[in-house]
DNA sequence: TTTTCATATTGCCATATAGCTATATATAGT
DNA sequence: ACTATATATAGCTATATGGCAATATGAAAA
């Protein structure tokens, strides 16, 4: 049941969902995330961490970045099924479609190093 | 948006996820939920609104008593998706296995109108 | 119409959550 | 070692949430 509620609350806030949405497309690090929603650097990572606890997403390390990616669902099954279904919903969403239209233009080189 | 983050956020709470999954077995009454649940009823009207305005039950009068029932899904893609996965997920749970024990012997008649 | 019972709504309190700024940590480069 | 950059954590505030008791509503029964 935890497990479950984990999963069902980390899926329950707008920021968390946009993040899964974008990390579907590619990769990304904090920052890049963080310029895609117009957070806050802490804030992301503590949505990050929220997603990651519920084992939606994984992370690795390269360099001084963190990079972020959609978890493959081992850990949960709610998991690896919720991010099955989200690979379809919400592409229509037009806060989805924007973050998405302007994630070619990100390079972290160009982006982050700033 | 919106509608999913609703669905979402509905199922975030285990109080909620055990009145589907009691209406999973068969279709209650707020008083019967009430016993189940051991919440007050202000509380489980509560969460049956929260359940309803994601798309997740209905409910019809019948008499004075309130009959909540499973949604067929209609309204919300995303609920109706749902609770397709609830019907397998959380079976082995205690806490729901405890109520659906307790289920068949409930009776509207003898429980509610005490 | 008065009472009773089932449910909904209101109002309150304690806790959880999402956001921020400030600070800590960790890695790279100088 | 010092600086700069990327990320995480801590601490704060405002709002949301879940619980309850008290009250309102609505239907059935006396």
């Amino acid at each position: 049941m935890k497990r479950f509620v984990r999963v069902m609350k980390a899926l329950s806030d707008p920021g968390r969902v946009k993040i899964l949405k974008v990390l579907g497309v590619r990769e990304l690090c904090v920052c890049e995330l963080r310029q895609l929603l117009g957070l806050a650097q802490p804030t992301v990572s503590k949505h990050l961490k929220i997603l990651e606890e519920a084992g939606l997403v994984d992370y690795r390390k390269e360099g001084s970045w963190i990079i972020y990616r959609l978890s493959a669902g081992e850990d949960s099954e709610y998991a690896g099924v919720m991010l099955g279904h989200l690979r379809g919903w919400l592409n229509e969403e037009p806060q989805i479609q924007t973050m998405v239209d302007r994630l070619p233009q990100l390079s972290r080189e160009r982006t982050c190093a700033a």
